[in-house]
DNA sequence: TCATCTATTGCATACGAATGCAATAGATGT
DNA sequence: ACATCTATTGCATTCGTATGCAATAGATGA
């Protein structure tokens, strides 16, 4: 291993200015310098981050912690898009990234313990959960982190940022209602969710603005399944009168209802949560698209943000778009 | 932070003693061990990884190569199930996993360097293409690493762990055959994939055993797209005469071929790779069923042996299995 | 020419854990 | 009681980088 002893040797100059040169100081004359990354090149040298991080008592790492849920997790094209996003970001802010996963053992298991550990600076969380102990345990150690949106007690160095349900609905429901829709149902996932509530609270907000009313039978909250959201959407057509259009508020259960549609053999406009194979097997639906990539970018951007101020960074809101064969409308214009 | 110098204060005892306690040297009082043990629970003592790493020259990380298509990548069920493989699989044998991503900064971009640079002991490398860059910086640097089945040339820490295609192809078309399909067709990825080859090499396999002939106008060699695979599809049905059967050899492309099916609203079987969708929207459809949740496990296992030993462990296959109504059939019995 | 000042560079040490070697304690034998 | 041996423990150093402080060089002024 090439070492910046190896490099002060060759160049007849001190460890203290070769480090001092890497680290970008001032304090070094233009020529030494030039030499000095001349002679870093030919050797190929590495800095190695475990000692400047000793010394530094800094990872420049970032810890994401998944939620465990992976049959959930499977169907959703939330993952790998928004790793891809944290990563680059991360990266390009001269962060790596080290996965948290719950079930797996210490410290991988513990975001905590991670960053105690010195893998990590901070832990991005995605999805919290209701009074989540791991948030409540990042909290009390005095952990920089980001998370979902939450309810529950905050932190000095806490951040959220989400994805704005509460708008996604609305603009779901005003999309509808301009492209002429008036009878509408609503499917969501269950009522515990905060995701699911959020939509339903924007969607209602959108049709009492166009002054049209929506019965009870006609909004369902279902497990996010096939096919439960397929049961629901089957009985909604089978109502009287009939739905015109149905908004779904996840990637997956667009499917139950695109099924029962068509089972149904009805004209019916479904709209819902855009992913690759919903794109694939229905190009010219409409669908809400959400900005999982970006979600991934700004969490990182964020909590990178936190960990060199040492205070929170503000709370982001990031929204969603209403894709309608490939052109993007409704994009910001109706964010609060 | 509390270090061992802590625990050494608090227990009368010195630094090194604490140190041998905790990484279990058998050269310490069983006395003095139960104390130290009891001060570390109660200071709630967490090792510094950084510093254990730069003394031991180990870093006890995994780091996972991702490929970059997120295109592709994003309809498949591959990637969250392969991370959290790896994930559980690193963190029960005392690893964690560094993500590393092409177009992402240095180090993350490179896993050579992430090696070089001290965040990670090997690399486990997905999908290695023709030639891989990749790979050979890993040789080169003589990098402990993983990937999959590999034609180029090899090295000394470079061990391969795949799924066997032959395999999958051969159990594709003996299941068939077994069904009492005599006029199958098959749908595979491009003609420069090796998993593509494979695939169709077992799927001929099985049919000249079965003593089926499949004309080349049966096969037909596609890109990975929800529209091309239906295409594909599309012909084949309508050929004369025309397959009661149609192996497709990825998770997105059985959409394509099922739509077409669906279209021609005639009977024929589709039998392609699992994901969570297809299992949702075609409870009842046999499918192929790829372990990539094992496949990380087992890459990451294998990368920390051949990390641990100093050696390559020894290459590995994972076999599909075909799924059937939830019974599993052919699971193993025709493997090689 | 000499004093003074600034720009560079070198020296020494610290970060926290691991480990070879020396030192000490206690146990054992005679 | 003494020597010898083994089981523990302590001491000192190391890993590679960063950084406060001291030292030196060259530049500037009078």
């Amino acid at each position: 291993m090439v070492t910046t002893y190896d490099i002060a040797k060759r160049t007849g100059l001190n460890q203290s200015t070769v480090s001092r040169v890497l680290s970008g100081s001032t304090l070094v004359g233009s020529r030494t310098s030039q030499r000095v990354l001349a002679m870093c090149r030919q050797l190929r040298y590495v800095p190695n981050l475990q000692a400047r991080g000793l010394k530094t008592q800094r990872t420049c790492a970032l810890a994401v912690h998944m939620p465990q849920g992976s049959q959930t997790i499977l169907a959703d094209p939330f993952v790998p898009a928004f790793l891809s996003g944290v990563s680059l970001q991360a990266s390009a802010l001269g962060y790596s990234v080290v996965l948290s996963y719950p079930g797996a053992g210490a410290p991988a298991a513990n975001p905590s313990l991670l960053v105690k550990s010195r893998l990590a600076d901070g832990v991005i969380h995605t999805s919290p959960t209701r009074d989540d102990p791991v948030v409540a345990s990042l909290i009390r150690n005095k952990i920089p982190f980001v998370t979902g949106r939450y309810d529950g007690k905050t932190g000095p160095l806490m951040v959220c940022v989400d994805i704005d349900n509460v708008h996604s609905g609305y603009q779901a429901g005003k999309f509808l209602v301009s492209r002429g829709h008036r009878t509408i149902g609503l499917v969501t996932e269950s009522k515990e969710s905060i995701v699911g509530q959020d939509f339903e609270k924007g969607f209602l907000r959108a049709m009492s603005e166009a002054g049209v009313r929506v019965p009870p039978e006609r909004i369902k909250s279902v497990p996010v399944t096939f096919e439960a959201a397929r049961q629901a959407a089957r009985e909604m057509l089978s109502q009287n009168p009939c739905p015109t259009a149905i908004a779904v508020n996840t990637a997956l259960t667009v499917f139950g209802a695109l099924e029962a549609v068509r089972q149904a053999k009805m004209k019916v406009l479904v709209l819902g949560v855009a992913s690759p194979l919903l794109t694939s097997l229905y190009p010219h639906l409409p669908r809400i698209q959400a900005p999982f990539e970006d979600l991934g970018r700004q969490m990182a951007g964020v909590l990178i943000e936190t960990i060199r101020t040492g205070k929170a960074a503000a709370t982001k809101m990031l929204y969603t778009k209403i894709i309608d064969r490939d052109e993007t409308i409704f994009q910001e214009e109706s964010k609060p």
